[in-house]
DNA sequence: CCTCAAGACTTCAACAGTAAAGTTCGAGGC
DNA sequence: GCCTCGAACTTTACTGTTGAAGTCTTGAGG
């Protein structure tokens, strides 16, 4: 689970080099950009590293929070759960078929519309998730130990602001995760 | 490619359910966490989308990011590639034969040291880079029109103090980008 | 009823990634 | 000068995901 190390010059060298290469870069958004992402790869390499220490991974997990996010009692068809995770039914069916072996969640046949099937989280799921939130809530409590509250607000605000500018141009997120690497 | 649409509540709704279940949530901390995670997610998104048109991948994108970064002649070894982009020595042997095949880069024996392999990009693959470059600066550009100069920096700076706090923490980011979806 | 189109999964084949074993070459001991 | 060790890939077996084809159920017409 753990792998090789990633090494990378530092985000100063990375941005020197790329306006070596590229004349017309704009440093600023340079800097945004390459900051985001690095940021994003160190908290899911964190989040993977404590969801280890409970025996689940990143990908389970997301499948947790999306049964929770739901509200009780905790139900979702793998259509939908597939949706949201921005998977093809295919995988979820894979990523379900693991998760029901594991004890985290049913899957059983809707008796109302045998179509449909219904996959609902189990106590020992819930527990896990509950135990992954704590963990998750201190990694990211601690991330951002060194912004004040005031810094923390306006940090948000300016996310949000280019978020949805974002989900403007792509109103739907067309494109899997697998995309994102 | 393009694949399904990616179905999620707003944010503002995810984060009230959060709270409804996990009473010890921190809204603030929880909104930059959230808004970091989705936005980096369109951005690859878009990425994957503007790179499609060009005929390459996101994969291969950071490939012929890491090897102009390296700078003229634009070589480097497997090993060392796969070092910068988290992959293993076998997933890089297995780009390399997709992209060496696509004409994007050479691969050869070193010479002068036959275990060593030296993978090269070749004018097509420069071209592309540069393309894509071009494609990038431009959608990074968009993506932060509605922030002023100041509002910019406020949040690279930002982000950058935040990316210290992991980095220290993970002096090394042990772990490969498969564990970050 | 009967059929049959549409919807909701599931199955299958191919592909990209990981871990671990295998291969090849170069450098030192003896 | 051989032998062994270690370094740098490559190969192999397995896992997870995609895209496309297949299965099963429901519901609307005839």
């Amino acid at each position: 689970m753990t792998g090789p190390a990633i090494q990378e010059p530092s985000l100063d060298e990375q941005i020197a080099a790329y306006q070596r290469e590229y004349g017309d870069l704009d440093p600023q958004v340079e800097k945004v950009v390459s900051a985001l992402g690095r940021l994003n790869r160190r908290m899911n390499v964190g989040y993977g590293r404590q969801l280890a220490t409970l025996g689940i991974t990143n990908a389970e997990w997301e499948v947790l929070k999306t049964l929770v996010l739901a509200g009780a009692p905790y139900r979702m068809g793998p259509g939908e759960l597939a949706k949201r995770l921005g998977l093809t039914p295919a995988a979820m069916t894979h990523r379900i078929d693991r998760m029901a072996g594991e004890g985290l969640v049913t899957r059983d046949r809707d008796e109302s519309n045998r179509v449909r099937v219904i996959v609902e989280l189990t106590d020992e799921g819930r527990t896990k998730w509950l135990e992954a939130m704590r963990m998750a809530s201190d990694f990211e409590g601690d991330l951002l130990q060194d912004l004040s509250a005031d810094e923390r607000g306006v940090l948000g605000e300016l996310l949000i602001r280019v978020l949805r500018r974002v989900e403007d141009a792509q109103p739907d997120a067309g494109g899997r995760l697998s995309d994102l690497d």
